[in-house]
DNA sequence: AATGATCGCTAAAACGATTAACTTAATAAC
DNA sequence: GTTATTAAGTTAATCGTTTTAGCGATCATT
C-alpha cells in the first residue's frame, strides 16, 4: 500500500488526466461534463488505493484552508475547554477544521499564535484576547482579517464579538445578595482592565449605590492572575479580620470563587449563614459543599455557535464591507433554596 | 498594505531572484553562500513589507507540516484539557503545531477525525482512542504513520505509548481501604473493554483477593459513558440497600467519583464515617467537602510531554523501523491525613 | 598561462491540487 | 453539405515555497 496516492497517481492508473479526477473527486463531475462510466472508474480506483485529498496542496490552490485559528486564554479552564468543544463542533458541521492555541493569558505569547496560524494560513480566528492583546487585533483588522472575539472585548475596537451582558449579570448577582439582607458585600476581581471585568465590577458598584451600600473599601481588586493563590487567600483573611464585618461576596469569576471559597473554609466560615456567596460561573464544586451556592451561568455553548457562525459569515461573504455584529447574550442566575 | 507578501514579491523589489530571497529568510544563506549585504537587504525588506511566509506552500514542498494531529475523548473533561495543554506546549518548544479534535468518545467520530487530519497532512497523531478505535489504529499503523497512544491502549497492537500504572495504582488504592480497616469495598468503573479499565479492574480484584475479602457483587460495572450519570445513581442506591453493607468505594475514574459522590452526599452518607473513599484522579472538588478523600495522581504533564517526544523522535527518524516505545509512568496516591 | 576552486547567485523543476481555455469528435440544425 | 452546438475530455498555468544543478566571475595554484 503506497503511503501517499495522489491524484496523479489515479490519473496515470486509468490513463486519463489529473484535471479529470479532479473534477470528479471534488464533486464537480456534472459541471465539468465528465461521462457517468469513467467517474464512476474514478471513484472506484481512487477508494480502492486509499487516495487521500492533499488539503495543503487544495488550501494553496484556491486560497482559502477551510481552518479557523481559535486563541483562548487558558485551555485547562474547564470553561475555555467546553467553549473550545463546542467552537469546534460546529465549526466541524460546516466543514471547518479548528486549530487551539493557548496563550496562558501571556500578551506575547497571544501574538506568537497569531503568526503561528497566520502562517497556517487559517481563514479567519475566534480569540479570547490577553489584556494588552488589543495591539495584535489591531493589526489583524488591519489586514480585513475575519475575527471574532469572544468572552472578552475591546470597547475602543470595532469588532465582532459574542459576550455575555457581564454588566446586568453582576448587577442581578449583587442585588441578590442585597435582597437576602446583606449590608456589607465585598467584590473579589481580577486586577485587570479587561473591559468585561470593569462591566462585572460596575454591574456590581450600581447594585451597591442603589441599594445605598456602596464603599470603597468593599472592592477587593488587586488579585492578579500570575499569583491568584495568595492574593485571594490574603484578601479573605484581610476581609475576615476587618471590624465592620462583611456578610456577603460576590466572586467575578469561576477560578477566584473557588479559591476564595477554599480559604473561606479553611477559615472555619460557615457559609450562608456568617458570609453569603454568589458566584459568577458555575462549578462542578458546588454541588459538593454543606451548603449549596447561588451562581451566574453563561450560555456557553450559544457563544461558541454564535461566534462560528458570525466568522463563517464573514468568511464566506465576498464584498469585504464593515458591518461588526456584536452579541450580546443573557445569562442566568441560579438560586439556591433557601439562603 | 499587502495582505499576501509572497517571497516573489520581496524578489521583485530587490531585484534579486527567489532562490535567493527563500535561502535567506530560511536561515541557509550561510551555506547557501549568499552575500552579507544582500542578506541583510533582503531581511530588511521582509520586515518592512510585513512578509509571512505560507507554511502551506512550505509543508507541500518539503513533504512536512510541522503539525500534529491530536485526537482526545473528551476535551470538556479537565483531564484531557490539561494533557492538552502540556501536549500543545511541548511540541511548540519543538516547532510544532498541534491540531486538536474531538471524539465525545465516539467510534466513527474518531475515524473522520483521522481522515480530516490526514488530509491536513499531520506529521503525527497523538490519540487517546476510543472503545473500538483500534480499526482505525491498525489502518495508521499499515500505513507506518507515527503515531502515540496516550492514556489507553490495545494491548493485541504494536504501538507507542504513554500510560500510567493502571494496576499498581488499583492495587495500592484498594489496598489503603484494606489497611484502614475496610471490608466490603466496592469497584465503581465503566462498563468498557478498554484495557486501561481492565487494569484497574484488576489492580482492585487482586488487592481484594490478597485480602481474603473478593466478592463479585462489590463489582459495580455497568455504568455506560452515554448515561453515566443515571447508571451511577442507581449503583450508589443499590449499593446503600445492601443487607451486607459496603464500607468502602473505589472511583475508578474521575468523572465516576464527582457523580458517585454527589450521590452519596445526596443520600446523606457519611463519608469516611459509614462508607471510606478512594478515587483514581484529583479533583478540585475534593477540597471542597467536609471530610477530605484520598486520591491517586497521574502525572498528566509529564504523560503529555513524553507522548510529544517520542511521537517527534519517530516522526524526525528516518529509518521506518519498528522499536515501539511503551512508556508506563507511575502515579502517586495522595493520602488524607485522619480516615 | 592554463587549470581548478571558490564565491555569489539564478533557473527551473518540483510538491498536489484546481480551473480557465482549449481541442476533438460527435451530433444537431439549416 | 456546411455550419453550429454540445459532450467529453485535455493542456497548461497557477498557488508559494524549496532545492538541485549550474553559470559566470574571481582568485589561487602550478
Amino acid at each position: 500500500m503506497k503511503s501517499r496516492v495522489s491524484i496523479k497517481d489515479i490519473a496515470e492508473a486509468l490513463g486519463v488526466s489529473t484535471a479529470t479526477v479532479s473534477l470528479v473527486l471534488s464533486g464537480k463531475a456534472e459541471e465539468g461534463r465528465v461521462g457517468k462510466d469513467i467517474a464512476e472508474k474514478i471513484r472506484e480506483t481512487a477508494k480502492s488505493m486509499n487516495y487521500q485529498p492533499n488539503g495543503l496542496a487544495r488550501s494553496l490552490r484556491i486560497g482559502r484552508s477551510q481552518t479557523i485559528g481559535l486563541i483562548v486564554a487558558d485551555i485547562s479552564n474547564p470553561f475555555f475547554g467546553i467553549l473550545a468543544l463546542h467552537i469546534q463542533e460546529e465549526a466541524e458541521r460546516h466543514g471547518y477544521t479548528v486549530i487551539i492555541a493557548n496563550t496562558s493569558e501571556n500578551d506575547q505569547k497571544m501574538g506568537k499564535m497569531i503568526d503561528i496560524l497566520k502562517s497556517r494560513q487559517v481563514d479567519g480566528y475566534i480569540i479570547v484576547p490577553t489584556e494588552h492583546g488589543d495591539v495584535y487585533i489591531t493589526q489583524l483588522l488591519e489586514t480585513k482579517t475575519p475575527l471574532v472575539l469572544v468572552d472578552r472585548y475591546f470597547p475602543q475596537l470595532q469588532t465582532n464579538n459574542v459576550i455575555v451582558d457581564n454588566y446586568k449579570a453582576s448587577f442581578d448577582a449583587t442585588e441578590l445578595l442585597v435582597n437576602y439582607g446583606c449590608k456589607r458585600i465585598a467584590l473579589f476581581i481580577y486586577k485587570s482592565a479587561l473591559f468585561h471585568m470593569q462591566e462585572r465590577k460596575n454591574g456590581y458598584c450600581d447594585a451597591m449605590k442603589k441599594a445605598g451600600l456602596y464603599s470603597q473599601e468593599l472592592i477587593y481588586n488587586t488579585i492578579d492572575y500570575a499569583h491568584i493563590n495568595e492574593d485571594i487567600v490574603n484578601g479573605i483573611r484581610k476581609l475576615l479580620s476587618e471590624t465592620n464585618a462583611v456578610d456577603g461576596i460576590f466572586f467575578a469569576t469561576n477560578s477566584i470563587s473557588i479559591l476564595g471559597i477554599k480559604e473561606l473554609l479553611n477559615q472555619k466560615v460557615e457559609l450562608q449563614k456568617q458570609i453569603k456567596i454568589i458566584c459568577f460561573d458555575k462549578s462542578d464544586v458546588f454541588d459538593f459543599m454543606k451548603n449549596s451556592i447561588s451562581y451566574v451561568i453563561q450560555p456557553i455553548a450559544g457563544m461558541g455557535r454564535t461566534a462560528v457562525n458570525i466568522l463563517i459569515e464573514q468568511i464566506t461573504k465576498e464584498e469585504s464591507d464593515f458591518d461588526f455584529v456584536m452579541c450580546k447574550l443573557s445569562t442566568k442566575l441560579v438560586e439556591i433554596e433557601n439562603p
